[in-house]
DNA sequence: TGTACATCAGTGAACGCGCGTTCACTGATGTAC
DNA sequence: TGTACATCAGTGAACGCGCGTTCACTGATGTAC
C-alpha cells in the first residue's frame, strides 16, 4: 500500500544504512538485494521504486557512508590551533587503529571497507568511492603543516588504511600478529609527524 | 580420456596459476570454478578431480600466488652486506608502489589482492594468507637492524599495502590522485627507513 | 617386449539454488472539487 | 472541512540466468602377466 512521503524518505533512508553496513562486511557481491530489503524492514519487491539498479544502490551506499564517516574525520582539521588540531590528530590515528576499530562490524571505514570492491567493479560506485577519498585527505591535511601537508596527509592515509585492512585479516589466524601490525602502524604514524608549531 | 600423471600435474599448476590470476582481478565471489577451468584450457567437470570445493581452490590458489611471490621477496634478506639489503630494500619500495605496478593486472602482490576476501571469507584460504603475511615480514625484517626490526617491517608492509590498495580504487576515477598517493607514499616510506649501518 | 584389462582424468549434460529484475496487485496517501 | 478518485510505495509470485556440484560416460594410461 501507498505510503507517507516522509515514510518513504525514511525507508530509503534505512535501506541506505542497511546496504552499507552489509556491503562493507561481505563486499558488494556477497549481499543481495532481497537481503538489504529485508534488513531495512522491507520486502524486495520494492526495490525499484528506490534505486534504478543494485549498482546503483552500491554507489549511493558508499557515498552514504563516506557521508556519515565525514563528521568524525572534519573535527580534526576543524579545530582552531595547531596543537589542538595536532591532539585531535593523533587521538584519532589511536583510535583508527585500535582493536576495538578492528573488531567493530559495522561503522567500518568506508575507505578500508569499499577499496578492493571498488577497483573490481567498473560501477558508478567509483565516483562515490574517490569522492570520499578527497574529502578524506582535505579534513586531514590542515592537521599537518607546511606545502606537502596534502602529500603527507594521503600517506598517512595510506598507511592507517593498510594497517586496518592487515589486521582485519589476520584476526582471526594470528591475532598477535594482528594487534602487532596495529601497534606498529600506531607507533610509526604517531612518530612520523612533524614537530608540531615547527 | 585418461592422461598421464605428469599432464595430471601440469593441469592442476595451470588451474592454480589462472585462479590465482583471475581470484586477484575479480575476488573471490567474482570468479566462477568453469571460468577458472576454461582459463585452464580445461572443462568443469573435472574440477572436483583436482579439489574437494570452491573453498579448497581459494585456499590454495591463495598459498601458490604467494610461493611465486615469495622469491621475489627473498632476495632482499638474503643479501650479505647491510649497505646491499638496504638497496635492494629501496629498490623493492620503488618497485612496488610504481604505476606499472599498479596498473599490472596479473602477478598482483597477493598480500594487497586477497586481504579484504579473506577477511570476509571463513574458508581456509585465511590459513594460506597468514602464512603469506608471516613470510613477507620475516623477509624483510633483516633490512631492518635492531631489536624493532620485525615492528618495523611490519609497519612498512601496512604503508606499502595501503598505498597501493588506495591507488588501485583510484586508477580509473581520479589518476592524479592516484599517482599521487603512490608518490607520496613511496617517499614517505623511504625516508622513514633508520640510517644503514646506524 | 607384447597383450589384456583395470583405472581414472577429462567431458558435457543435468541438478537445485539463489541471484537481479519484472509485474500484477493492494490499499493508504495525496489531491481536486 | 468533507468526499471521490487517482496515485504510487510496498507486496509476493514469477522470470531467466549463472552458480557450485554431481554423474554417467569416454578412451588413453598404467599395470599385471
Amino acid at each position: 500500500m501507498r505510503v507517507s512521503r516522509a515514510r518513504v524518505a525514511e525507508n530509503r533512508e534505512r535501506v541506505l544504512q542497511a546496504a552499507a553496513d552489509l556491503f562493507a562486511r561481505k563486499g558488494f557481491a556477497g549481499v543481495g538485494v532481497a537481503e538489504t530489503m529485508a534488513a531495512a524492514g522491507l520486502t524486495h519487491g520494492g526495490f525499484y521504486n528506490h534505486f534504478a539498479s543494485k549498482d546503483e544502490l552500491q554507489a549511493q551506499a558508499c557515498a552514504a557512508a563516506f557521508r556519515r564517516a565525514r563528521e568524525r574525520v572534519a573535527r580534526i582539521g576543524g579545530e582552531q590551533d595547531a596543537l589542538r588540531r595536532r591532539a585531535a590528530l593523533e587521538n584519532f590515528i589511536e583510535r583508527y587503529l585500535s582493536p576495538q576499530a578492528r573488531d567493530a562490524e559495522a561503522a567500518a571505514c568506508p575507505l578500508a571497507a569499499f577499496a578492493t570492491d571498488v577497483s573490481r567493479e567498473s560501477g558508478p560506485a567509483r565516483e562515490s568511492y574517490a569522492e570520499g577519498v578527497r574529502a578524506f585527505i582535505d579534513a586531514l591535511a590542515p592537521a599537518f603543516a607546511g606545502p606537502r601537508a596534502h602529500d603527507e596527509a594521503a600517506a598517512m592515509m595510506a598507511s592507517l588504511v593498510g594497517a586496518l585492512t592487515l589486521a582485519r585479516s589476520l584476526r582471526e589466524t594470528d591475532a598477535n600478529l594482528s594487534g602487532q601490525i596495529l601497534a606498529a602502524a600506531r607507533a610509526r604514524i604517531v612518530a612520523s609527524l612533524p614537530p608540531v608549531g615547527g
